[in-house]
DNA sequence: TTGAAAGCGCTAACAA
DNA sequence: TTGTTAGCGCTTTCAA
């Protein structure tokens, strides 16, 4: 490992003072563009690139935003991830990313490590209490991702239209038994969906019927899938792709045909069309949402905590290949 | 955001020097138990928290590592990166991630920015030349990881047993022409199969035909799934599982049925058995891995460059739903 | 347009 | 066992 060199000794070589290779970096309009050039160009020659440690030191900003999900394996996150860390790179900073593993214990101590030393905290699909997040919120600069606590800066991805839209397209088809499938009771997604699946049944009038997979993953919802077509559901609305997944798997070894028995739509649109048959489920704007949150918490208008902001996401109904007519009996 | 307190300022407000503050977090054995009780509560009770910039400036440690990984999408690196992170939180460390997105350039930059700001960096299955990676390894601390290069640290997944395991398998079943499906070219991993395909099957007396699925995605893998058995290849082993995943899609579609016609082997073991029929493949002990990278990465026992080491983990065939007898034509 | 100097918060000799 | 002091590498007034 080369030892780097410093800004003192670039512009020893250079002749300069080091304040001059500073501005060469930070405010290149305050030098002449002929210094600056010849500053970058050394700097370039001799390998030297700035000292973050020492930049955040003496600036107080950290260069970095925090990003903190509860299951980096779901493949709703690496999209969220991935767009965030984007947002971020183009504004300069880079990004620490925590698992919780699904752990409201390990996800306060994450941000509560992580938030001095970053500029901003994005936790994405918080399995903390409402009261927690309000109050880390008003201690830290946070910004939350699907989960609505009033009094702090959030961006959700709303599914409520989206099922409007799932119910009548299931009613149109003549579906009046529907299955709702939860995921972690912790999701305020979770809890979203299920009232917006609830709510909507009732006002068309169709039989509605609630269960949970517990931890949210593939396997326990294929575990729930003869419960569910036992209980005489047609149509099946799942918290997520996973769990749609997991659902097909189930019928899939039972002979139960999706479409033809059961029809299925998921939501987050993680799977795309890798499932057989392609799974109908409710896409977001994951790029936007990530978008709008790097941007609020990289927006230095306000240094310290963020403004209680509430910005929503409509989903929207995709329709592959899993919902059909009920079969007659 | 509350202002954080300084070590100075609580070291005022016990009536203490900062460096006893300091020691008490640090090296603790070397105040009286009940200084150091004194200052945690008072840190505790005041909410100070240690300001990393100016320790990683004072002592030269960064107190964090880097995690490079090509596509963060991909079911592969989660779990992957789950073990580093958790690795590397036992050692003290936060660990920064970053995706390269498949492209060497930005995978080579995102080595340059990120490895002056880290203890070192975790390279997994990088996209770059050999050459620049036995070059940059000679001037960061790299650990890479799926990439076997000479002169440089890495820690290998190794499938070449468990592929002879399941060429022998397929054999055993009376399969007697074999496709490989590869993934990325730049991937070390999937030279490395596609080789010990090739060559185990040459030596079993199987018919080898050789596939790529480009740019290694799902799509990719299920457009080619006609052109696989269309060329009489009866048993399939493929890259990875998402690529196995994609030809399932594709046979499923185009009603080839799988183990019936055509037997399928993925490897990586990212799916679990969320396919149907579930997926035989070639399963690692990926965690270990990740261990011994971030171990490596954190034992400062040589402050520079890793030394030139090798360590290869074998990977173990998973036999599950997705090969049988072949048909008889 | 550039330089000098102070200081960001912490650690680590060295003293006491 | 604790305190004093001098930086770590950078930015940023303030002067020139």
């Amino acid at each position: 490992m080369i030892p780097r060199p410093t800004i003192t000794q670039l512009a020893a070589q250079l002749g300069v003072s080091p304040s001059t290779v500073s501005r060469a970096f930070t405010r290149p309009d305050l030098l002449r563009t002929d210094t600056v050039d010849r500053v970058l160009a050394a700097a370039q020659a001799v390998g030297y690139v700035p000292n973050n440690h020492a930049r955040a030191l003496s600036t107080g900003k950290a260069g970095a935003i925090g990003l903190i999900v509860p299951d980096i394996a779901n493949p709703f996150f690496p999209p969220l991830i991935r767009a965030a860390q984007n947002h971020a790179t183009a504004a300069g900073l880079a990004v620490f990313l925590a698992d919780s593993d699904e752990n409201p214990d390990r996800e306060e101590r994450l941000i509560i490590a992580m938030a001095p030393q970053v500029e901003g905290l994005l936790v994405v699909s918080s399995r903390l209490p409402s009261s927690r997040l309000r109050d880390l919120s008003g201690r830290y600069r946070l910004a939350l991702v699907n989960r609505d606590v009033g009094g702090t800066f959030r961006v959700l991805l709303d599914a409520t239209s989206a099922i409007h839209a799932a119910l009548s397209h299931l009613a149109g088809l003549g579906h009046t038994r529907i299955a709702y499938v939860g995921g972690p009771e912790r999701s305020w997604s979770n809890r979203q969906r299920r009232a917006a699946v609830e709510k909507r049944s009732r006002e068309l009038g169709l039989h509605f019927m609630s269960y949970s997979a517990g931890p949210g993953t593939y396997e326990a919802a294929k575990a729930l899938s003869r419960t569910v077509v036992g209980n005489g559901a047609t149509a099946v609305i799942a918290f997520d792709d996973v769990l749609a997944h997991g659902l097909m798997g189930g019928f899939a070894e039972e002979k139960v045909d999706v479409p033809g028995d059961v029809s299925i739509i998921g939501c987050d649109d993680a799977l795309a069309t890798t499932t057989f048959p392609p799974l109908s489920t409710i896409s977001f704007r994951v790029d936007e949402a990530a978008a709008e949150a790097v941007h609020a918490l990289t927006a230095h208008s306000s240094p310290g905590t963020l403004p209680a902001t509430r910005v929503a996401f409509e989903g929207s109904l995709v329709l592959r290949g899993t919902t059909s007519t009920p079969r007659r009996d």
